[in-house]
Parts: structure tokens; C-alpha cells; sequence
DNA sequence: AGTATTTTTTAGGTTTGTCTAAATTTATTT
DNA sequence: AAATAAATTTAGACAAACCTAAAAAATACT
């Protein structure tokens, strides 16, 4: 296993993210998100291009190579675990983890990464509700949506809450509603767009404004 | 709070060890233990002195400012936290954490090692039996000696088990020997040099070759 | 199609942290 | 105390990763 520096990994992990969207990416876009002016961005294509990681062409823009993309989701995956850690272990605020993660994901020990995994019991979704890629960079992909979108009877996992307000967590915790658990919509009702829903096989009621702030992804 | 550069830590926390055996270090002893040359390290000293965080006359040595030792002992924290970590949570071996402490020691976010510390409960020792600086720069100082050198009816604490092979944890577990418990030795026999001890208040008998591994401090 | 605009690349420079080789200072030895 | 050896510093270079300004290519516009 090759090691890259924290600005390639950076690169790299960029390039993945904006890939999902636009196929091809450009100088700009890149530059935009990293933070970089375009003639950073053209030199180190040039360097990661040598390293068989990106595919690109003068003014063409550019993608990963399949080595490239193994590589970004190893950093994704760092990425995601710690932020999953931060939260869930040291209690870290949902809107904090990420900054920290920034710098986490750059301490490179495939060993380490596999035994906090397993310490953090295999997570599926980071605090924001991102899927964790696994040991071979392998995720669950379904889109994720806002509770309130999830049509009736299909069911769904949580894996996200928007809103990390005391009120709201306090609400959660009460109703027992938790990331990672099994969810159905039941019924809807027009009058104030409340959602019936059966969770742990109990039904319950909750309002529309909660529903909005809890994101599932079809399972 | 300012923030330093990787290598630049990597400097005044080697700084901060060579000092407590020699009160003045030198370019070249520096130079050995990080493995660069002594070029390097006159380029650093005339950087990390305006920066006023050792006290450095051309030919003459160096040594930390009361800065430069806050500083270091700020890295130090971080790094045999993140030791207990590995060792304690994840479960590395005892020989292996320092390699990953080396990189994680550098990411710098006072509230994560802070949140860390209390997640860890405090810890006072790192798995070598190193005292744990914590967030004012304090730490135990007493001296680490084997258990085969503690005087009888002095109370010390367990730190450090030297050998860490399977055989000798195996027998500690049995023994419940732990890192951090109190203990006292009530008598030595001289014919085997085996010892009488006082452990959570019962009375053990163990070999001079399992005291000779573990290593006590005063208090 | 021809011009203007935007995007991207090239050329050359800066900073950080390293290096080698030569010069200088300090320490040791006879 | 002079000569030799060792330690340290200076001078000049280099790679990584960034930058600015100018040039070149691609795109958009009348």
C-alpha cells in the first residue's frame, strides 16, 4: 500500500465527491471546492496523473481511475469512522465532527482504521447520514430523503437528523427514535401532514416538522 | 493558542526528552534522534528561537523556553493519550501504539484531547508506564523502578508491565495485576528472591521474575 | 465566421523543511 | 600553544505545494 500526502488525499477525496454529481470535472469546479487557485489544481493533475490516479487531458477536465477511487474511498471511509467515533464515543456535536475528521482521515494505518471499525461495531452511517464505505470500499447507495418524502409502506432506515437541537435530540430520545432503526410510513394526514408511523413494531404519531428533520434511506 | 507545523513539534517534543537527561542538548544529539542532519536542525533552532521557544546561542546549545516546554508538553499529552487509546480501547499491543501515537499526536484541536481525556476517564499512565501530562502540563514525576526494587512496606502504583508476552498478561489476569492498582511488599525471600505482596488487600506470593516486569512508581 | 469571454495551462516565484559541501568555531591532544 | 579533530554553522540546492501574471485553448456571442 502506497502512502500520499495529506494534499493529494485531500485532492483525491474532492475529485470522488464531485464526481457523484458531474461526471467530468473541471479545473474550476475543483479549485472552487479545494480552496485553490486553477494553476494549483493543473500541477498537481499532473502529478496524480503519473501516479495512474486521475484520467485526464489538457483541457479536458478529469476523473479517477479505478486505483483513484480505491484510494478516495479509503479516506472516505477514515473520514466517516472517525466522525462516527467523535459523536457517538466522545460525544462531539453533530455540526463539530466534521472539521476534526478533516484531520483525522490523514493518519494513515490500515490498522488502525479496521480496529476502530470494529471498536465502533461496523457503523453503516456517519453522523450526517453518509454511508460508511467498508474494508473494501463497499456502501449502501440509496438516495437519502427527508422522512416526509418516504412514500407510504416502503420501508426505511434512519440515518440522518438534520436538526441537532436539544429540543429535538431530547424528542427523539423520548419516542425512542434512533439512527440506524427500521422505519414504515403508515398513514399520512392531510389536515396538518402528520405521519403515522410503525417503528420496533409500535405505531406512532409524530408532525410533520419532525418528520423533516429525520432522513432515511430506502432498505 | 498558535498553532505549529508537524515538524516543528516533532522538534520541541524531542527537545523536551534529550532535556530531562541533559539540561542542554546539543545540535548533534538532536540530529541523531530525528534523524536528520545537524544543518537541519541549526535551520530550526534559528526559526523555533524567533518564534521564542528555546533559548539558542550559535555553538552553545539549546534548551526550551518555558513556552517551547508548554508547548511540548501539550504533544506529549496528545500523544500518550492516544497510546492509552489503542492500547485500552482498541486493543493494540502495547508495542504498537507508539508508531500510530507519532501521527495522531499532530492533529490539533484542544477540545478532541480534551474530550478524549475524559472519555478515557483521566488516565494518569500510557501503556510504557509514562506519566499522561494533563490539560495544565502536569504529570506524576516519581521515578519508575521494577517492583523488585521497591522497598518493603513502601506503597507504589502498578504503570508499566515490561514483557508483554502472551504467557506473562495470561498470569496477570489470573493474578488480577493491573496497571494503576496500589501495592505494597510485605516480605522478601531470600532464597529465591520471591516476594510478598499486598494487592487490593490480599497477600500474593510472586516470582522475582514476574516483579523484575512490573514496573511501580512511588505514591 | 470572427470577436470577445471564460477556462485552463504555462512560466516563473515563494515558503517550508530538508539536503550536501564548505567554512568556521570549539574541543582535544601532543 | 600549536595542530588536529570534532561539532556546528553557512551557503547554496532541491522537492512539494502553493502562488501571480501572462499565454493559449475552448466556448459563447453577435
Amino acid at each position: 500500500m502506497l502512502n500520499f500526502s495529506t494534499s493529494e488525499e485531500n485532492y483525491l477525496k474532492t475529485i470522488y465527491h464531485l464526481q457523484t454529481k458531474d461526471d467530468n470535472v473541471t479545473t474550476n469546479e475543483l479549485a472552487e471546492k479545494l480552496h485553490a487557485r486553477p494553476a494549483s489544481i493543473t500541477d498537481m493533475m499532473k502529478k496524480l496523473k503519473t501516479r495512474k490516479l486521475v484520467n485526464y487531458q489538457p483541457y479536458q477536465g478529469f476523473r479517477l481511475t479505478s486505483e483513484g477511487k480505491k484510494i478516495a474511498l479509503g479516506i472516505i471511509r477514515r473520514h466517516r469512522l472517525w466522525e462516527y467515533f467523535l459523536a457517538e464515543k466522545l460525544k462531539f456535536n453533530w455540526d463539530e465532527v466534521h472539521e476534526v475528521a478533516e484531520q483525522l482521515e490523514h493518519v494513515s494505518n490500515k490498522k488502525l482504521i479496521d480496529k476502530l471499525d470494529e471498536y465502533l461495531d461496523h457503523p453503516k452511517f456517519d453522523p450526517h447520514g453518509d454511508p460508511i464505505p467498508d474494508i473494501n470500499g463497499k456502501m449502501e447507495t440509496g438516495k437519502q430523503i427527508s422522512l416526509s418524502e418516504l412514500p407510504i409502506n416502503k420501508t426505511a432506515r434512519i440515518c440522518f437528523i438534520a436538526n441537532q437541537s436539544g429540543l429535538l435530540l431530547e424528542h427523539l430520545n423520548e419516542k425512542k427514535i434512533n439512527i440506524g432503526a427500521s422505519i414504515v410510513v403508515k398513514r399520512k394526514f392531510n389536515f396538518d401532514d402528520s405521519l403515522e408511523i410503525k417503528l420496533d413494531n409500535k405505531l406512532l404519531t409524530i408532525s410533520d416538522q419532525l418528520a423533516k428533520n429525520i432522513f432515511v434511506k430506502h432498505g
